[in-house]
This record gives structure tokens, C-alpha cells and sequence, in this order.
DNA sequence: GTTCGACTCGTACAGCGTTCGATTCCACTC
DNA sequence: GAGTGGAATCGAACGCTGTACGAGTCGAAC
């Protein structure tokens, strides 16, 4: 019953001598592989022939290809910016993390379909999370909250940047910059929408605006939404509040577990 | 240069005479065997044995496996309940339709994966947009901020499941619950947060609550900050404003939601 | 009775992740 | 130098995948 869960970074690394063939060295070259030719290009055959190496060979370093993309995933998890809230404001951090995740996103577009489901427990993924929550701290957010707010803000990044990416990789598969593609898509809503007349007005609304501008706008929106919301939330629920230390939990957690032993 | 992009919903169905084999029949199956088993359980010939007809007959029906999930997707996209605006509040119909979403996604695990990068043009998409946007239109957004309110609302839903999917898969394949993985991944975290150590506290709060009750209680706390960010949005940029053409929305019917809490 | 389209399906192909066992290579002891 | 043992590489093979292709079946129209 005990140690079911099986990740990367749960058994320790085979030795780090000096082969020919280095862990670092996989996660690198797939990850150039992702990058240029997505989530479908890397197989361990291809990847094994890029290396200059048997396919096989791979699996001394790593256990299998779901180990290996946990890597590569850490990777991009440290490519996440996120500056010392010391130095701004919250609202400034969390604003400038959340568009360097965007930016990151876009650089490593097959990221999107992992890194939901995937547990972020890499050191990457630990180093942002602890500065995240920290900056949530600096916030002023206590206890759970910190951790809530952490996720609100990476579950809309998240969200909202994947139809970006999709949309994205149309473009780059029509050969079409955006505009033409969303001009040369134009009947298709249409069709689709044709029961919807005011969802249809709606999109043809597009038609007069940069499409690029428009989905940053939409980045904008509900990234201000969000902030807005949690400042909100910050000065309704934080009385003067004397200083907490850390070492209580447990004050202001209301529900305790029942099925506690 | 026309029309590389290719969906279901672009060509227009085979016949539908009355074949031994049906696309709905052909979809509704696919559904149990992705609901019951899993995105990798699907293959087609355990579709075609399922369905005790040859594999490749399914091609008939449905162009590729792609297309055959678009379909099923958008069966999916039937279950978002959301109410009419006209009958309560926008943040009620926000709300209520937000944790619909997440039955649903509960319901249907692997979508998650897909929903996201495919773009949502099936009927039910396209029923679920057009009220969903008539919903914030009635809420007072106007042109493409509509648009910008309903994407919004619908990343963070979809952002914020993800990884709870990921943990009841998680539960699910080790044969646990909630509680009891929490516990036995402790170990695991506490390695991996061992150089944050205000993150390893943060986690430790972890365990003297109830699993569930948190993420519910962390899903509550993100969509009640986006809505307030949304309310305060509308109220900042609407001046006082002629009186709009769906005037008299029983906005004092407070509706209570059973499902929640 | 013939023809024709709708529909079914067996076969085959190229590719996949991974297991297994043989093989090579090198740092070390004797 | 010879010998040894573990580290590392890798070729072959297994069972799976999606689907292209073409042959085959069936029922209705002429």
C-alpha cells in the first residue's frame, strides 16, 4: 500500500559520472525537440537518433518517456519569472508572473496539455511556488489563503493562455498569420453560429480588430479581474490583525478533519 | 491556401439511414469507455469490440479518432448547465454554471486534457457560449468585453480542475482516499519543499483539514474573487447609463444553490 | 437480373513505448 | 599487465497503436 506514487523526482538519480550519454544533456535535446515540433514529434526513437545514440540508451538515465517529460516540465516551471515582492508591490509581482508564464507558454506550447495534470513537485516548480506564496504572505493573505490565491491566479494563466496556444498552432499549420486565418475561419463561426445571431454579432466583431490585440486584451481583463478581486477580498477580510506567527496554524482553519485517526 | 483546417463540424455528416452502426451510438459508447477507463483506454479496436463490430467499420461513421473526440467532447459541452439570467442574478448564473462545469468535469476526468486546445465549435459549445455571453451581457458588459468576461470565467474553471482531476486520478489508481494519500504523500512533500521551509509549513497545515472540504472551499475562493473583480469592473465602467432593453431582470430573486456547501 | 451506392471489415503497414539480454567500456585490484 | 565487476550502450523483439486500402455484403432501384 505504501509508495504507489512514482515520480522523477521520488527516487534518487543514477550516477552522475561522466557518460556519454547525461541526463541533462536528454532533457535539453527534448526539449528542443518539443519546442520545434510539439508533443507528437518526441518519441524516444527520434530523440535517441537526434542524441547520436541508441534508443535504448535512454532508459538508463530515465525510466520512461512520462519521467522524462516531468523534467522538461521542471525546466519550463524555472523559466517562470517571478520577482522579489520586496522590490514592488503584490500586485506588481503577481501581474509580472502571470505574464511571464504567457510568455513561456507560448515559447514551449506543448507544456499546456501536461503541466495541469501533472504534480508540480520538481525544485522549479518548489522555487516558484514558495516565492509565489510568499509574495501572497507579503500581501498580507494568511494561512490557506495564500496558498488559494496562489492557484486562482496560475488556474487563469493556465486557462486562459491555452486557447491561445491552440490558436497559435492553427496559425503556424494554415501557414496564416492570425488576422488571415481568423478572415479565412470567418465562415465556419458563421455556420457554427448561425443559430446565435447575437453570438454571431458577436464574433464578427473580431473582424475590425487585431486579433493578437484582442486576445491580450483578454489576458488584461481578467488578469485585472482577479487581482481586483483578491485586493478586494484582502481589505474585507483583514481587521487591523494583530501580527500571526506561523508556528498557529490551525486559528482560523474552522473545519478540522473528522477522519482523523 | 483554403480550408487546411479541418473539424466534424466542417464537413457535413454521412447518411444517416439506419445502419447497424450510428455515430451517436458510436459516440455514446466511446463516452463510457473514456469515462469508465480513461483517455489511454480508448483505442479503436476497443471501440469496435465494445461496440461488437469490426474496428476500422467505426471509419465509416467518423473521419479519425480526432474527430470522434471533438464529438464526445461536445457531448460534454451538453452537460455545462447554465441557468437563465432572466431568472436570477449574473452571479448566481455565473456561479452555478462555474461549479456545473466542475460536476461535469468530475464526471468525464479526461476531458480536461482536451478541452482546452480544441477549439469549441459543436452545437452544445456553441448553445453553452451564446448563453453564457448573453449572461454577462445582461449583466451590463458590453462589446468585446462580454467576450473577455465569459473566457475569463471559463479559464479559471478550467484551470482550477485540472489538477483536481489530477488528484482524484491520483487517489483513484492508488486505491486511497483523499485523506489517507494526503498522509502517505507527505513524505514526498516534505522532501521536495525541504529548501522552502515556510512552504513546507504551509503544507503541514494540509494535514489537519479535510482534503476534500479544502479544495472545495480553494474552488469557492477563487470564483468569488474573479466575480467580485468582475462586479467591480461594471460598476467602474458603466456611468449611470440609459436604461437597457432587457429592463425588469428580477435581480432581487435570490436563488439558493443546493449543490453548493 | 443487374447495378449501384451504402456499409462492413480483414489485412497490412509504419510507428510507438518498453523489456530483455548481450555487449562494450572503463576504473579498479591483484 | 591481467582480471574483474559494475556502469553504460544498444539491437532485437513484443504487443500495442491509428488508419489506408480493397475486397466483400447487403438492400433497394431500375
Amino acid at each position: 500500500m505504501e509508495q504507489q506514487f512514482s515520480s522523477v523526482w521520488t527516487r534518487e538519480r543514477r550516477t552522475a559520472k561522466s557518460p556519454t550519454l547525461s541526463r541533462t544533456q536528454i532533457v535539453r535535446t527534448a526539449m528542443e525537440l518539443l519546442d520545434a515540433e510539439g508533443l507528437d514529434a518526441l518519441s524516444m526513437r527520434r530523440l535517441g537518433a537526434k542524441l547520436g545514440s541508441g534508443t535504448t540508451s535512454i532508459y538508463w538515465h530515465v525510466a520512461n518517456k512520462d519521467e522524462l517529460l516531468e523534467l522538461v516540465l521542471d525546466e519550463v516551471y524555472g523559466e517562470f519569472d517571478i520577482p522579489d515582492v520586496r522590490e514592488t508591490t503584490w500586485r506588481n509581482v503577481a501581474s509580472s508572473f502571470a505574464y511571464s508564464i504567457r510568455q513561456a507558454l507560448f515559447a514551449h506550447p506543448w507544456v499546456i496539455s501536461y503541466i495541469g495534470t501533472t504534480p508540480a513537485i520538481g525544485p522549479n516548480a518548489m522555487r516558484m511556488m514558495s516565492r509565489l506564496v510568499a509574495t501572497f504572505d507579503h500581501a498580507g493573505f494568511r494561512g490557506l489563503d495564500q496558498d488559494h490565491a496562489a492557484s486562482t491566479l496560475l488556474a487563469y494563466v493556465l486557462g486562459v493562455t491555452a486557447p491561445e496556444i491552440s490558436w497559435r498552432a492553427m496559425t503556424a499549420k494554415a501557414g496564416l498569420d492570425s488576422n488571415e486565418l481568423n478572415e479565412a475561419l470567418q465562415p465556419v463561426v458563421e455556420k457554427a453560429a448561425a443559430d446565435y445571431p447575437e453570438l454571431a454579432a458577436r464574433y464578427a466583431e473580431y473582424r475590425c480588430v487585431d486579433v493578437d490585440s484582442a486576445r491580450a486584451l483578454n489576458f488584461e481583463f481578467g488578469l485585472t479581474c482577479l487581482l481586483d478581486g483578491l485586493e478586494a477580498r484582502l481589505n474585507r477580510a483583514t481587521p487591523p490583525l494583530a501580527p500571526r506567527s506561523h508556528s498557529a496554524p490551525g486559528a482560523d482553519i474552522e473545519e478540522t478533519r473528522e477522519s482523523r485517526r
